[in-house]
Parts: structure tokens; C-alpha cells; sequence
RNA sequence: GGGGCCGUGGGGUAGCUUGGUCUAGCCUCCCAGCUUGGGGUGCUGGAGACCCGAGUUCAAAUCUCGGCGGCCCCA
């Protein structure tokens, strides 16, 4: 399948697919908010009912918080504050009569949730907390803003929080999450690259963040992903206290990691093509769409053997539609590969007499006959295949925009001619690597999560190098 | 943070420089009917637009200002 304009024109594929594949309506009047299509909501919840299953599996309890966080608890967190200020929505009138306490519009739910945990945590019996919720939040972007990528209102947020008695058990609760995004985007087939962010770009309140990002076809990486590990930076602001069993009060230690709409926008890049949307199978609203091929004489049986397969189908829990709309087969055909079906089944006049349906993979093109009789385990068995193929397919495409570097120059063409991530060797200090951003006109993504080994030498300073950076362009 | 470009039916565009000929053209999508049916079928008919506000003018899609919205470049 094609991929020329997906990577040469991906803004404009990634507006016109929205748009075509009835994902989101773009043209709501105010700045930085979108309207979910009904499709596209389908597809919203199949991927977020992947996160939550995988959260609740692993001991995660779903939880729903307000919108509206009170002024001065919003502003307790000082370094939290710095980090956010910039960006609040504030709501400052009830009515006519304005508020003696502005009320903020949640950027990020901390300080909603953290003094609720103060009420509920008051001995050790009571750790660990681990929730989340779904939620929308709010931030004032002033930079362009795009649909699913940069937003005002991000639609979707989960956002996980927790609290431990111990620094270690944190460090296993950041271990675990971890684990459970690595689970829910290789479901996707979204691949990622795990760093740990540098200081200054560590989210604001915590010890240390790490971060997904996976490459959009234009070679910019995105952000998908964060885990933070928030130390006692919360705690001692909302006194998080608990009593240990010898009696003692101490502060509990907070993680919070949080994934949003954006992984959506990942799945449809990274799987698309010239085309269109491919879905992947997990996830795809619908997963087979029957294509009844009614020749002129022959509909009735066309039409009834069609209508069978698709309800055999949706029995047997496979999401089918019959498209049984009174237009030419091949509109059909590229209506459905538009919006990323994976399968398609046809049934003509031929299937009906071999007593077989023929099917087209959306991801090749590739087509086969089905003996009617083992449909059900022929579809099941593709669109596992389906899966496996987009997975590896889009994993090959990532680790080839992978690039090494060992001076500014390489970094900067790697970057400027093909995009993608280019890792390089860095002393470490901080100065460095701000110097080594602005010379390569790249962010630092960070250090590889887990370690690596570092070789060489920083490029700025000449000094031995203490680690391997990566850096890309950004959304 | 600084600079530039743009806004015409649902989508894409022509017209704007040089205001009147615009009763706003074209493609596509949409609707109805017939036809057709294994990769965007053909024909006929139909519906649908000058972003908002103010100003200049006898006259504004066209010129000026502001707002809102979109896009791009540099830091």
C-alpha cells in the first residue's frame, strides 16, 4: 500500500482523514476544540476500554473527580504552580456575582485528587491507593493548536494516581506502570521509545518523569505517554500522613502517570496509509464490513447468504456490518478502507455458487476465498494476523527512523533530511544539553529508560561521555 | 515571544490586483428517479456559499480597521 502523500503531506492526511473517516469534526467555532464524530467515539472507547481493562487488572480502581479545583488548593504546590499557571482556565463568575474563590478548570487533576487522599489515608492499612479516572482537562495552549495533538480541552486523559508507604514501593508502582503502557500499546501496535526526560523537562512537582513517544510519519516524535514518580513533593504540601505500624506519622511517596487522546492519533498514523485509516483489529469499530455483490438476476441469494454471514458474525462477537447500500461495489470498497476497516468480505454471485466468500486484508490488499463453512475461524484467524502484521510493520518503520549521531552536524541533517530519532553521546550537564538542542534545533526525549551504555564523547564539551541522549523533533 | 499568508455552498476552488458586467462559475459530495453492479457506473433533475462587526462609497465577495478562525516561518 501506498505511502507517499502520508509522509510527504502528513498534516494535510492527518486533517483530510479526520474529516473522511468521520473521526472528529474540525470546525467547532472556538480555538483548539473538536467535536467527537460517532465513528470516531467508537474508536475512542474501543482504545480506552484496552487502558482500563489493563488498569484494573493490575489492582487500579476507576474513580470520577470534579472538574472545578478551589484557587488556593490549586496554588499550594508551588513548583506544580510554576509549571501550570501559564496554561489554567479560570472560572471567575457564578452567575452574575463573582467568586470569592476563582475556581480553575483542572489542567491535570493532582491537586483535585490529593487533598481527598489526605481524608482517606490515615494508617499504613490504608496503602497503597491506586485509582484513576478518564476525564476531560483543560489547558491554554497559545501555540497552534491541532486536533488530538495539541488541544484546549483534551477530551480523554486517564490519569492514574497512587500513593505507598515507601520509596520502593513507588519505584515498583513506576516499574508496574510502566509495564501495563508497554502491554496497551504493543495492543495497538503503536511502537514507542521509553526515556527519561531530563531535569528541566521533568514534570512539574515530581521527582522524575519518564515518557513514551512514538514517530509520526513526518519523523516528529510524540509524546504518548508519561510516569511520574512524585516522591513526597505532594505529600508534604497536602499532608499525605500516614501512621506506620510502630505508631510514627510519615508522609506517603506518590506516583501518577496519565495517557490521552493523543495515543489515538497514534494508532492512526502509524497504521496509516495513502488510503486512509487502518485499524487495528483490537480496537477497530468495525472489524469486518460484508460486501454483498448483487449482479443483475442473482441479488436474492447474494443478498441473503451476505446478510447471514455478517449476523454469523456479530454472534459469534465479531464487529461486522453488512453494507448492504444501494451503490456500485467499489465505492464501497474504498469508503471502508477510508475509515480503516481491517476485513472485507464479498459475496458474489461466484462465492455463492463455491459456496465460499472472498476476503481482502485492508493492510495489503491481499485477497482469498473462504470456504463458507470455516468463516469463523478464518475471519478470528486473520484479523489476529492482521494485528501481528501491523505491529511489526510499524515497529520496522520506527526502528528505521532511529539514527545514531556523534556530532551536532550528523544530528542536525539527520533531523532536517529524514526526521526521526537520533541518539548521541552527552556528558550529562544540563548546560550541554540545552546547547545541544539549540545547535541541532532538536528536544532532548532523554536517556534510554532501564540504562544504557554510553560511548564517545559529548559533542559540546569534548568530555567523556556520561550517557546517550535522544533527541527529535517534537509535537 | 516575533513575522508572514489566508477565510467564497458540506469538501476543494474561480472571481478580489483595476469596486458595478456576480442573478457568484467549475469539480466533488449530498438528495430524487431510472440505469448499473467483482475497484469511485452512466444519464436526468434538485438542494446548497461570499467568516462576523464597523467603516469608505451612489455601489463591497472585491478597499480599510477590528474581532473570530485556519495555516506557515523564525526564536
Amino acid at each position: 500500500m501506498k505511502r507517499e502523500r502520508w509522509q510527504k503531506n502528513f498534516s494535510e492526511w492527518f486533517n483530510d482523514i479526520l474529516r473522511d473517516a468521520d473521526i472528529m469534526d474540525t470546525r467547532y467555532p472556538v480555538k483548539g476544540l473538536y467535536v467527537w464524530l460517532p465513528y470516531g467515539l467508537k474508536l475512542r472507547n474501543h482504545v480506552f476500554a484496552v487502558i482500563r481493562q489493563l488498569l484494573e487488572q493490575s489492582g487500579h480502581q476507576e474513580v470520577l473527580f470534579p472538574l472545578l479545583i478551589p484557587e488556593d488548593i490549586f496554588r499550594k504546590e508551588a513548583e506544580h504552580i510554576r509549571g501550570f499557571e501559564g496554561q489554567v482556565y479560570w472560572v471567575t463568575h457564578g452567575g452574575l456575582s463573582k467568586l470569592d474563590v476563582k475556581l480553575a478548570l483542572r489542567p491535570t487533576s493532582e491537586t483535585s485528587i490529593y487533598p481527598m487522599f489526605a481524608l482517606w489515608i490515615r494508617s499504613h492499612a490504608d496503602l497503597p491507593i491506586k485509582v484513576f479516572q478518564v476525564v476531560n482537562v483543560f489547558r491554554y495552549e497559545t501555540k497552534m493548536t491541532k486536533p488530538m495533538i495539541r488541544l484546549r480541552e483534551v477530551t480523554t486523559f486517564k490519569e492514574a494516581h497512587t500513593a505507598h508507604a515507601t520509596w520502593e514501593e513507588a519505584e515498583a508502582q513506576v516499574q508496574e506502570a510502566v509495564k501495563v503502557y508497554q502491554r496497551f500499546f504493543d495492543e495497538l501496535g503503536v511502537p514507542y521509545l521509553i526515556t527519561k526526560r531530563p531535569p528541566w523537562d521533568t514534570f512539574a512537582g515530581a521527582v522524575y518523569s519518564l515518557a513514551f513517544d512514538t514517530l509520526a510519519p513526518d519523523g516528529r516524535t510524540l509524546q504518548i505517554g508519561t510516569v511520574h514518580n512524585l516522591g513526597q513533593n505532594f505529600a508534604k504540601v497536602y499532608e499525605l500522613k500516614y501512621e506506620t505500624p510502630d505508631g510514627k506519622q510519615e508522609y506517603v511517596y506518590q506516583t501518577c502517570y496519565g495517557i490521552s487522546e493523543r495515543v489515538i492519533a497514534a494508532a492512526m498514523m502509524v497504521h496509516g496509509d495513502d488510503i486512509g485509516l487502518c485499524l487495528p483489529p483490537k480496537v477497530a469499530p468495525i472489524q469486518v464490513v460484508v460486501v454483498p455483490i448483487p449482479f443483475k438476476g442473482k441479488e436474492a441469494p447474494v443478498q441473503q447468504i451476505a446478510s447471514a454471514v455478517a449476523n454469523e458474525l456479530t454472534t459469534a462477537g465479531v464487529r461486522a456490518h453488512l453494507d448492504d447500500r444501494d451503490v456500485r461495489p467499489g465505492r464501497k470498497f474504498y469508503h471502508w478502507e477510508r475509515r480503516g476497516v481491517p476485513l472485507r468480505l464479498e459475496i458474489g454471485p461466484e462465492d455463492v455458487e463455491k459456496d465460499q466468500v472472498t476476503a481482502v486484508r485492508r493492510d495489503t490488499g491481499e485477497r482469498q476465498a473462504i470456504p463458507r463453512n470455516a468463516l469463523r475461524n478464518k475471519v478470528r484467524e486473520l484479523l489476529e494476523t492482521i494485528d501481528g502484521d501491523l505491529r511489526a510493520r510499524a515497529w520496522k518503520s520506527f526502528n528505521e527512523m532511529t539514527h545514531e549521531a556523534s556530532d551536532v552536524e550528523t544530528a542536525k541533517g539527520l533531523m532536517d533530511r529524514r526526521g526521526g530519532i537520533v541518539r548521541m553521546p552527552w556528558c550529562g550537564d544540563e548546560e550541554c544539553g540545552l546547547e545541544l538542542e539549540e545547535r541541532t534545533g532538536g528536544d532532548i526525549l532523554g536517556e534510554k529508560f532501564g540504562g544504557e551504555q554510553a560511548s564517545g564523547i559529548c559533542p559540546i564539551c569534548s568530555k567523556r561521555a556520561a550517557k546517550s541522549v535522544y533527541l527529535a523533533r517534537t509535537y
